[in-house]
RNA sequence: GGCCCUAUCGUCUAGUGGUUAGGACGACAGGUUUUCAUCCUGUAAACCGGAGUUCGAUUCUCCGUGGGGCUACCA
């Protein structure tokens, strides 16, 4: 059975390129029937946190990725934090021992700095000379008797590694450009290239699916787990997600934690889908795909070997496609938030809101008839907040000039302010409808013999005291009738007050 | 510096030993609309370079060049 796993370190919010990983991880799983594991590589202790784990299972979740076995669901292979395995590991660190496969560097951090320097210096590449690696019994004990501590190595065998890379093809190395790592600071402290190894032998992972920035560490564990006597897993790097000047993706020029764009209103649909095709492209040009589907069509043999860099733009059109095939009352259940947040409303116990500034109740029914009007505009859930606060103030204000059309004069405007109040005053409360309004409206510029423009324009400012919004037809019967008609006598007298 | 990866419109990409090199985003122009958005129509926009193989290379090979990754007692 195909077994894929993400291995994230808690080190940081969980980063949108993690993300991408974790989602062909999981299609790839799911694709052929397979399971998907959550591992948790916590073995750099001073930089682990368990907040940053809770943020990665959340992110996770929140796209729709699952996982069958991980720290927080359990499973026959655990556990599945690297911290709570060490016994593990000091077993197999104990056999390599054994096999006079590992040994004890004395070298200090400021040592190796040194000798780095000065090869660099001499251009030479920077590697562990391996002083270590030869030393006798009675020189390890004048060491430690002089107080130095000691990290583990591996004796890397020198030969030539291959691997079929399930994207890239062959990759072949020659470890004699490799030194001996270090795999261990001490018997209970391994190292990431090391726990690895172990844990996706132990796990049955088949398939190691991950960034392109370990193509450099696979030589490493390859022959690491050749030592310990493992069967290796199939590897196949991942294009990078890139910056716009096409280095790794940073945040120095991006936003890279996920969870910071569904904070910002981003839909998890959209980030799928747009991150799916960060590297990888179906058979036809089909482009619009819901995680369910991509558990159907995903495939590794499409992915592509090119990094892909990070367009916003296209992830603000996949947002906004979205927003827009969203049903209304579920678009109106993520808008509340942001609605919340800009202090437009607030939540009441017996699930009513209140409208901040006018302190009028407002049922859930008003406010999909609110989000409704931003549908096809918004890009992002938060813009329901920024593009609609003219519904939640008492009267917006606004340069009376606005209100005039094309070269019309406030007189003009007053004109026709007044005839619309007259013909909105005839429609009854119960029957201020979008379409009512739009048929009563028409027919009074047919019968008038206007433009739909001298008439519509001042209306629709009048409203929302905005150059750009939606239609008034549909903002008239949101407002309802009373408000609607303050705000047209409202605009008449700015308008007037400005002669 | 060493090792490794990589190369089609601005971006994401499709594709082929012979194609008008296709799609999407973005841009631009037009239509629709009271405005914005949507929607519709259209336009501009690419095979990194050089050799080789071949009747023929964007496609295959090699060499450059560009870009990137790694080069930690991080993962």
């Amino acid at each position: 059975m195909i077994r894929t796993r993400m291995a994230p370190s808690p080190t940081g919010f969980l980063h949108i390129g993690t993300a991408r990983t974790a989602l062909f991880n999981y299609l790839f799983a799911r694709k052929h029937g397979g399971r998907f594991v959550l591992r948790i590589e916590d073995t750099d202790k001073d930089r682990s946190r368990r907040e940053f784990e809770a943020d990665i299972i959340e992110g996770l979740h929140w796209l729709g990725i699952h996982w069958d076995e991980g720290p927080d669901v359990g499973g026959p292979h655990g556990p599945y934090r690297q911290s709570e395995r060490i016994t593990i590991y000091k077993k197999y660190l104990m056999q390599l021992y054994e096999q006079d496969l590992v040994y004890s560097c004395y070298c200090t951090q400021e040592e190796l700095e040194r000798e780095r320097e000065l090869q660099m210096l001499a251009k030479q590449p920077p590697r562990y000379s391996g002083i270590c690696r030869g030393l006798s019994d009675a020189k390890r004990k004048t060491l430690e008797g002089q107080g130095r501590t000691s990290v583990l190595r591996f004796k890397t065998p020198q030969r030539v590694v291959s691997i079929a890379d399930l994207i890239r093809g062959d990759i072949t190395f020659d470890t004699a450009t490799l030194d001996d790592m270090i795999i261990a600071k001490n018997i209970e402290t391994p190292l990431f290239n090391f726990a690895v190894v172990i844990d996706d032998f132990l796990m049955n992972i088949t398939h190691v699916i991950r960034g392109e920035d370990h193509i450099s560490n696979t030589p490493k564990q390859l022959l690491l787990g050749e030592s310990l006597g493992f069967s290796a897993p199939l590897f196949g790097h991942l294009p990078l997600i890139l910056n716009t000047d096409r280095t790794k993706l940073s945040k120095r020029q991006n936003k890279v934690s996920l969870l910071e764009y569904k904070n910002e209103g981003y839909l998890s649909e959209a980030i799928v889908n747009f991150l799916v095709l960060l590297g990888w492209s179906a058979e036809n040009d089909r482009e619009l795909f819901s995680l369910d589907e991509l558990e159907n069509i995903f495939s590794l043999d499409r992915v592509h070997k090119a990094g892909a860099v990070f367009n916003l733009a296209k992830l603000d059109w996949f947002n906004a496609h979205y927003i827009r095939a969203t049903p209304i009352d579920i678009l109106t259940a993520r808008c509340i938030p942001f609605l919340v947040d800009a202090h437009h409303i607030t939540h009441n116990d017996d699930g009513s809101y209140t409208i901040t500034a006018t302190q009028r109740t407002i049922e859930i029914n008003d406010l999909r008839q609110i989000v409704s009007l931003e549908q096809q505009r918004m890009k992002k859930l938060s813009g329901c907040a920024s593009a609609l606060g003219y519904l939640f103030v008492d009267q917006p204000h606004y340069d009376a000039s606005l209100l005039a059309w094309k070269g019309m004069t406030l007189d003009d405007v007053v004109a026709q302010l007044l005839f619309l109040e007259q013909h909105l005053s005839e429609i009854s409360e119960d029957q201020f409808t979008s379409s009512i309004i739009e048929q009563r409206v028409k027919e009074a510029i047919a019968l008038a013999d206007k433009k739909n423009g001298e008439v519509l324009w001042p209306f629709r400012v009048a409203l929302t005291g905005q150059t750009a919004s939606p239609s008034p037809f549909d903002i008239a019967p949101t407002l309802g009738k009373t408000l609607t008609l303050r705000r047209i006598a409202y605009a008449r007298e700015r308008a007037r007050t400005l002669q």
